[in-house]
DNA sequence: CTGCACACCCACACACCAC
DNA sequence: AGTGGTGTGTGGGTGTGCA
């Protein structure tokens, strides 16, 4: 089975295999052995050196109430439970950044080492100015975001007492042979790549909207520096996750952030953990690597390290707590495809057999009563009249185990597979099917159960059919699996205009849906956005980081825009005409939280608020601010922290309005009044449709878009779609 | 010689279609 | 409606070549 690469580790080997063991269980907290931890303290056995002065007595005093012992002096070095705890290590012994406990604390889980250990620095780090925007420590590891949030944190290391590589890496340079992907995050306070001196609003309430479609990308990189501004005095500079590994040529290695990256998504993609498409889309947002190398890497290094995974439902979507939050598992949930096992095969052969026993004899196999009954429809008695044996005289019937199918094929009803499947869920119809056609007839029905149950007699455990499948080899198409040899290639139909695909966030959406397996249109990125929640805020800023650097490369990247006066004044003068119909809703008339409002669109600071007036006030609050064009991320940051709404609905509203910030609280008062995301009838909020019409572009289409949205908005969109936003 | 990145393999589960 | 043909890509690998 798949899992079995899932389960190397000792850390792994609490997962619960759903396949093997039907159960909702969800808290990966509970396992056993953290258990015992939790019961005795986290760091049990384990002897801290806290070589932090300013933080000493907190720190002490969580290593004590946690189980630890404190050491008074720098340990041995020989002893793989002792460490030291500083941001920076001079002594080369094993050291933990503080954050280490802290975290471990906040969570009171005994998290695994990697990310927190601190390589030995024989040259004073402090001396390196400008990179101190690496110095992502993020307060939120072990929420719901952990996976991501340690993604700047986790390096190879995984265990305690295992220290060697980290410190092997930490001395040397970061490596030079990197291709661009990853590299990026390297330098997440680099705001230089977008020059702002060409860049110009409408007004003050309308941010540039190219800006606006770079959101995402651009509040990774105000957080990361505000973070790193934040943490720069306590972090140490050179840190481990975000240095490459040593080296061994010239092929691209794997950083830790791309490991991590890779894991994360495992994590919101667990139903899809072995396919080899997952891993061809993960290389769509690491350039590095081929879809192949990502999945082997995944294999052979980082399946021990996966942990947990989140919890999906029976389609493989994230399931959500209440508050919104993603829910941890050891529980993986079931493979995509599942192989028979001897007993499928055994009961496939016996219902078969069955059903031609009653197609022969047309009688009850275990009451022996006749199937025929005297209200049959015309249709089934023909029926009857072809499968059955009339030669047989009633009565004179042998049992269902005397019975030989014999070289009898069929018919087999499709309504024998539908109902098989309903009472043997573990296959689909089609797969039942398939291996009674396959497998089953070419091995011969009463060969296998005589197989079966000779074996079982014989204390043997019989085996399923296995090497029925000798179909021709396909000539021309790649091999399965072998994605190495094609381009990237992207899923979606939008998604044509590679190797640009990454120059919008438009088009970045249509890969993170690619990315998550649903085919999902693109423009539902301004709709439902549900799916593309797959991968959250934190794989989005890890894309965007990658893609930033990608539009370095990428001259088309930074196309200015600029609005001509006439087109701004046009479109304050229809935004005037329209609000008697749309921005005069009473909010108090819409309830709270409205039902359109879903979790994977807010946050749960949304959810907090206690009206529908008191969200929009804070919604006019934070758009009335002097937002300049390059604070556009500050706005979709503002929006997610203060009035909770997820960054990349935001982001999606933005595009839906062609960057018009005036008509966002129009947006959500309709979106509330009318139910609908986004709401179709509404001036200044462009929907497919309104696109598509843009695009064909004839008088009908025109005219009708110039009613809804006025000429002013057509020349913006136009801009918009021009300059591949949309 | 070894470890790693990446290529490649292939049986077959699952699907869909045409007749 | 039952059947055969066959496309697709999963699941679990192994092979190759570089440093």
């Amino acid at each position: 089975m798949s899992e079995h690469d899932d389960f190397d580790s000792p850390l792994t080997n609490n997962f619960v295999d759903a396949a093997a063991e039907i159960s909702t269980t969800s808290d990966s907290q509970l396992q056993d052995s953290k258990e015992d931890k939790k019961q005795n303290g986290i760091f049990q056995d384990l002897g801290f050196y806290v070589a932090q002065d300013d933080a000493r007595q907190e720190l002490e005093h969580l290593i004590e109430t946690h189980g630890g012992s404190v050491l008074k002096e720098l340990p041995s070095g020989n002893s793989s439970k002792e460490y030291v705890v500083s941001p920076s290590n001079t002594a080369d012994l094993s050291t933990v950044h503080p954050d280490y406990i802290r975290n471990c604390c906040a969570n009171n889980v005994l998290m695994r080492l990697s990310g927190y250990l601190v390589p030995f620095s024989d040259f004073h780090a402090d001396t390196q100015g400008g990179d101190s925007g690496d110095d992502r420590i993020d307060p939120r590891v072990g929420n719901n975001s952990g996976a991501s949030v340690n993604s700047t944190k986790e390096t190879e290391q995984t265990n305690f007492g295992n220290t060697g590589r980290e410190q092997g890496t930490s001395t040397s340079p970061a490596s030079s042979s990197r291709a661009v992907g990853a590299s990026s995050t390297e330098q997440p306070s680099e705001q230089k790549e977008r020059p702002e001196g060409n860049r110009q609003v409408t007004n003050s309430l309308s941010p540039d909207p190219a800006a606006s479609v770079m959101v995402s990308e651009q509040s990774t990189a105000q957080s990361a520096a505000e973070i790193a501004a934040e943490k720069s005095k306590t972090v140490p500079k050179n840190e481990p996750g975000k240095e490459r590994y040593v080296p061994a040529h010239n092929k691209a290695n794997f950083t830790a952030e791309e490991d991590n990256f890779i894991l994360d998504v495992v994590r919101k993609n667990p139903s899809r953990r072995t396919t080899h498409t997952l891993f061809d889309e993960i290389s769509r947002f690491v350039p590095a690597h081929t879809g192949n190398s990502i999945r082997h890497r995944y294999r052979v290094y980082l399946a021990k390290r996966l942990d947990y995974v989140y919890e999906v439902d029976s389609q493989g979507r994230l399931v959500r707590d209440e508050n919104g939050a993603l829910i941890k598992t050891t529980v993986l949930p079931k493979a995509l495809k599942k192989k028979f096992v001897a007993e499928e095969d055994y009961d496939l052969a016996i219902s078969i057999k069955r059903q031609f026993y009653q197609d022969v004899y047309q009688i009850d196999p275990d009451t022996r009563k006749s199937l025929i009954s005297e209200d049959d429809a015309p249709n089934e008695a023909a029926k009857r009249a072809l499968t059955m044996d009339a030669n047989v005289e009633p009565g004179a019937e042998p049992s269902l185990g005397d019975f030989r199918v014999g070289e009898r094929r069929g018919p087999v009803p499709r309504e024998f597979f539908k109902i098989f499947a309903q009472n043997h869920p573990t296959h689909t119809e089609n797969a039942w099917r398939d291996r009674f056609r396959k497998f089953l007839l070419s091995y011969g029905i009463d060969k296998y159960i005589d197989y079966y149950e000779h074996e079982l007699a014989q204390d043997r455990t019989p085996e399923a059919m296995k090497n029925f499948t000798n179909r021709l080899k396909r000539s021309g198409a790649p091999t399965p699996g072998n994605y190495s040899g094609l381009p990237k290639k992207p899923k979606t139909s939008k998604d044509e205009n590679l190797p640009q695909y990454l120059t919008s966030r438009a088009q970045q959406a249509a890969a993170l849906v690619a990315a998550s397996g649903r085919g999902v249109d693109l423009n539902s990125s301004a709709l439902g956005m549900g799916d593309m929640d797959l991968l959250d805020e934190e794989t989005l800023n890890f894309i965007s980081g990658l893609r930033r650097d990608l539009s370095k490369i990428e001259s088309a990247g930074g196309t200015a825009f600029e609005y001509p006066q006439e087109i701004a004044e046009s479109i304050r003068n229809d935004f005037a005409n329209e609000e008697t119909q749309f921005d005069n809703i009473d909010p108090d008339t819409v309830s709270f939280p409205p039902p359109i409002a879903s979790s994977d669109l807010f946050m749960p600071q949304f959810f907090a608020f206690k009206s529908t007036r008191e969200f929009l006030d804070k919604i006019n609050d934070i758009i009335s601010r002097d937002y300049e064009a390059s604070q556009a991320e500050k706005l979709v940051q503002d929006l997610c922290e203060e009035a909770g709404v997820r960054k990349t609905f935001s982001t999606g509203i933005l595009t839906a309005l062609s960057g018009d910030l005036m008509v966002f609280p129009r947006y959500f008062l309709c979106m509330f009044s009318m139910n609908a995301n986004p709401p179709l009838t509404v001036p200044g909020i462009w929907t497919r449709d309104d696109d598509e019409m843009l695009k064909q572009g004839d008088d009908n289409s025109l005219k009708a878009l110039t009613e809804k949205h006025g000429i002013g908005r057509i020349e913006m969109r136009r801009r918009f779609i021009a300059s591949d936003l949309v």
